[in-house]
RNA sequence: GCGAGAGUGGCGGAACGGCAGACGCGCUGGACUUAGAAUCCAGUGGGGAGACCCGUGAGGGUUCAAAUCCCUCCUCUCGCACCA
């Protein structure tokens, strides 16, 4: 053995054996639980950043705990190659995105191995392959021929900067989620899937999932938007129409004093004469902030109580949602009560609210709860019985009926790009649409192509690509140009991992064994976007007969952001933290700003790289410091002083092995029935089974690796003021450390497995079975007992373990300090908590 | 504006309603060194000579006992935000 920590040798060492005795590679096992652990896969965009160190670091811990605990555990690791930035690398560089993205794989799984993690390198996925997206394909043909799959022309999310459409998850505050460019709209025909055929359950299936952060199913909910209303049609004055609208408050009806409808709505042409005007609202359409509006000169009839009501068109009215017209109802709703009082339109109370009077003229809406008034034979209702009853007499009288909204749009999915699975569709003059016949699949990508990056598919410029015969009548016919978004493919890659067949994606047996996911691992920022399409295809795929479950992921966990201080210098911008030595630029010498710390980023350049710490500490420390410095879900701070920390434990772990390994080497494990005489082997067969306990619960409940790994800290820090000098020590010594080395290798398994070997112990340490601990042995001889006096600490005194709440009573009473205190006061009440603490409660 | 989460030493962070500050960083002292680095040992919330007192964003409350539960407020972070 080494008398140094050597973990460059130790690491190379270790990871080529795993590689080559394939201990990460897993197979069904019908007579064993299963445990799918699962991470988010890279975009291999070059390099891994300190984000994807955290992610699969964490997802590791858990894979290598539950095989230990026996489990058969999935987990795998795959790449999502296809994507934009590889076909602007393309274009600036002139290198192929193929050649880009193999590339960039290569170099980011050697990086993953590096990292020692133990995946299943059979199953890797890589989404640029025809292997894989064929099946995205196959899949698109199933939904097509469902419905779920259409194409139709309508305004659609376009960035300019990316050159192509994105769907309405991908917009962030009006920018694209990628580029954050500003979003335009574009009217274009496109391809759509029909995600809102599956809002309802989508929406009432997160109720189940109770593995779930609250804040991801609130921000589904929110986004599939659901709410519960009545159309009503009001009769256009003068003409042979009606215009109908959505409202969720029926109980306001008679509080209408006018409509709007957007000006994208069909009928805005006809009501409308002042085009200049109209054409003005619609340059204003989604302002924030401002409200504009033009009377139509038209009224329309309210069919409640037959007043006419002036028909408007506004900015703030959605085409998309509803039916594009509204009641307004100044009285009860704020922006209408703004637009009211911009255009001088009379308000009209009809809700009286139960704890106040509402002094007129309003300062402002009030859209609470109350009883109707002014409201003809519904007066005196409440809100709650006025709607079902307003609703119940509007279908009744056949003037509307009650409705279902949601803001779910559906997922449009063409892209104008070449980098991604072309949509498996031909046009052909005599047939229409055609899609490609299942035994055509797959549309494999052209090659060659000139790519530009202006906003139209190139692949509309290879001839032999795009000029095709139809499947059906055999006439020229012209191939669908668009490439699939790229979410399509994470959206059930999870699902291909179950099957290591290339030519088989669902092998439906492997399917049934592994899935659901039992645990995923990623980052918040996925939240609605692939966390929703992945649930989508899921339900999807059930109702196809390929999967049998309706969620694929039974718990999530949302890893925290690695963040940093950024630093700048007022002449050299930002930089890099190796770029500054005491706070001072190394170009010019100048005191540098520091920043507040945030997510690390390359343009700020508050970044780290793994690889340099690698370099520098090895793999363990890097994964042991990401570990540590907070719990998962928390963001954590980088400390460079913080991973000299953790390289210093490692290197006292490595030391005290070192210093006792011959004997360790020679010396068996203690017996569980021996007879423990010693004190030290008593104390140190204590610590260990308190350490066991403790990692234990530590990692099962919530997965709170810091404090696990702060245990085996304290472990090291107390095993070091031991010296076993009988046998009977040693053997308890030899049987500690074995032990903490097993619950030290999720977090460190290099280390963990070199010093396994040197204490003698043969096999693989992810192999060994995870310690149990005994009760009795972990519990503490002696305790420490707390006396208070009214709630404050007075003494402490030690006492052994198992003392009644009387004999505690009698000692505490007995305590000389404790004495002093009551002196000459009288006793109310005791109180003992669990043998450890007793508060004397005495009259002042 | 609405919703969620958070606020604890110099710092990252611990604490089933029961000893606030585990563990780590930093700092201080000591040992080993010619010296340093590394390592090891000890100390380290604030005040006070001391007995003790004060301390978990602020203020109230419940309780024998509150960082933890309840109410009001402040600050920060993250979602949502013309969705009728």
């Amino acid at each position: 053995m080494n008398q140094l920590y050597d973990f460059k040798i130790i690491e190379k060492k270790w990871q080529k054996e795993w590689l080559e005795n394939r201990i990460f590679e897993v197979d069904e096992d019908e007579g064993k639980d299963k445990f799918y652990c699962l991470e988010m896969f890279p975009y291999p965009s070059g390099k891994i950043h300190m984000g994807h160190v955290r992610n699969y670091a964490i997802g590791d811990v858990i894979a290598r705990y539950k095989r230990m605990k026996g489990y058969k555990v999935l987990h795998p690791m795959g790449w999502d190659a296809f994507g934009l930035p590889a076909e602007n690398a393309a274009i600036k560089h002139g290198v192929h995105p193929a050649k880009w993205t193999y590339d960039n794989i290569e170099y980011m799984k050697k990086q993953l191995i590096r990292l020692g993690l133990s995946y299943d390198w059979r199953r890797e996925v890589t989404t640029c392959s025809p292997d894989y997206y064929r099946w995205n394909q196959w899949i698109f043909l199933k939904l097509y021929e469902k419905g779920l799959a259409y194409r139709k022309a309508s305004f659609v999310n376009w960035c300019p900067s990316c050159a192509t459409v994105l769907a309405n998850e991908q917009v962030i505050d009006g920018l694209c989620w990628r580029c954050e460019s500003q979003v335009e709209q574009k009217e274009l025909e496109q391809w759509f899937l029909k995600i809102t055929a599956y809002a309802e359950e989508l929406l009432r299936s997160c109720d189940k999932l109770n593995g779930w952060p609250e804040k991801v199913l609130t921000m589904q909910r929110n986004w599939i938007g659901k709410s519960e209303g009545v159309e009503v049609d009001f009769p256009i004055v003068g003409m042979n129409e009606s215009l109908r609208i959505f409202t969720t408050r029926p109980d306001t009806i008679f509080g209408v004093t006018f409509m709007c409808i957007s000006a994208e709505h069909p009928l805005s042409e006809k009501l409308c004469e002042d085009k200049e005007s109209l054409r003005r609202i619609r340059q204003l359409q989604r302002e924030p902030d401002i409200k504009e509006g033009i009377f139509t000169g038209k009224y329309a009839i309210n069919p409640l109580n037959e007043e006419r009501i002036p028909i408007w068109i506004a900015n703030f009215v959605l085409m998309e949602y509803g039916t594009g017209a509204i009641m307004s109802v100044p009285a009860h709703d704020q922006r209408d009560f703004e637009f009211a009082l911009k255009y001088k339109i009379p308000l009209k109370v009809v809700i009286k609210p139960q704890d106040k009077e509402l002094v007129e003229p309003l300062q402002e809406a009030y859209e609470g709860d109350g009883v109707m008034v002014n409201s003809g034979e519904f007066s005196g209702l409440s809100s709650t019985e006025g709607k079902r009853a307003v609703a119940d007499f509007i279908e009744k009288k056949g003037i509307g009926r009650k409705t279902v909204n949601y803001r779910l749009r559906d997922w449009g999915i063409s892209r104008q790009r070449y980098w991604g699975t072309p949509i498996p569709i031909i046009y052909c003059d005599k047939c229409g649409i055609v899609p490609v016949p299942e035994k055509d699949l797959p549309v494999l990508l052209p090659e060659n192509v000139n790519l530009t990056g202006k906003g139209e598919s190139p692949l509309k410029y290879v001839d032999e690509f795009y000029n095709t015969k139809c499947p059906t009548c055999q006439s020229p016919a012209r191939r669908e140009t668009d490439t699939m978004d790229t979410f399509v493919d994470s959206s059930w890659y999870f699902i291909r991992y179950c099957s290591l067949n290339k030519e088989e994606a669902f092998h439906r047996e492997k399917i049934k064994y592994w899935m659901p996911v039992d645990q995923y691992i990623g980052g918040i920022e996925h939240a609605v976007l692939h966390l929703l399409y992945a649930r989508f295809f899921t339900k999807v795929l059930r109702d196809l007969n390929i999967v049998s479950f309706d969620e694929p992921f039974e718990r999530l966990l949302t890893q925290g952001m690695v963040c940093m201080e950024s630093y700048k210098c007022p002449d050299h911008e930002w930089l890099f933290p190796k770029e500054v030595e005491e706070g001072k630029c190394i170009y010019c010498g100048k005191a540098v700003h520091i920043g507040r710390v945030e997510k690390m980023s390359k343009s700020k350049k508050n970044i780290i790289d793994p690889d340099e710490m690698i370099e520098s500490y090895g793999t363990d420390t890097v994964r042991v410091f990401t570990l540590f410095a907070a719990p998962p879900e928390k963001d954590l701070e980088w400390s460079s002083q913080g991973v000299e920390g953790a390289h210093r434990f490692l290197k006292r772990v490595y030391a005290l092995v070192y210093k006792n390994h011959k004997w360790l080497r020679d010396t068996a494990l203690i017996s569980p029935h021996e007879p423990i005489q010693e004190v030290q082997t008593s104390s140190i067969l204590n610590l260990i089974h308190r350490t066991i306990k403790r990692v234990t619960l530590d990692i099962e409940k919530e997965y709170q690796f810091n404090t696990a790994i702060a245990r085996l800290m304290e472990f090291v820090n107390e095993i070091y003021s031991y010296e076993p000098k009988t046998e009977t020590e040693r053997k308890a010594f030899k049987f500690a450390i074995r032990n903490f080395l097993i619950l030290l290798s999720p977090f460190a398994p290099h280390i963990a497995e070199e010093l396994w070997r040197a204490i003698g112990e043969e096999g693989y340490i992810l192999n060994e079975p995870w310690p149990s601990y005994d009760e009795e042995l972990a519990r503490e001889h002696t305790v420490e007992l707390v006396v208070q006096i009214n709630g404050k600490v007075r003494s402490k005194i030690m006492i052994p373990q198992g003392m009644t709440d009387e004999q505690i009573k009698n000692i505490a009473l007995d305590d000389e300090k404790i004495k002093s205190w009551l002196d000459g006061k009288e006793i109310i009440k005791v109180i003992t908590v669990k043998g450890k603490l007793i508060n004397i409660v005495v009259k002042e």
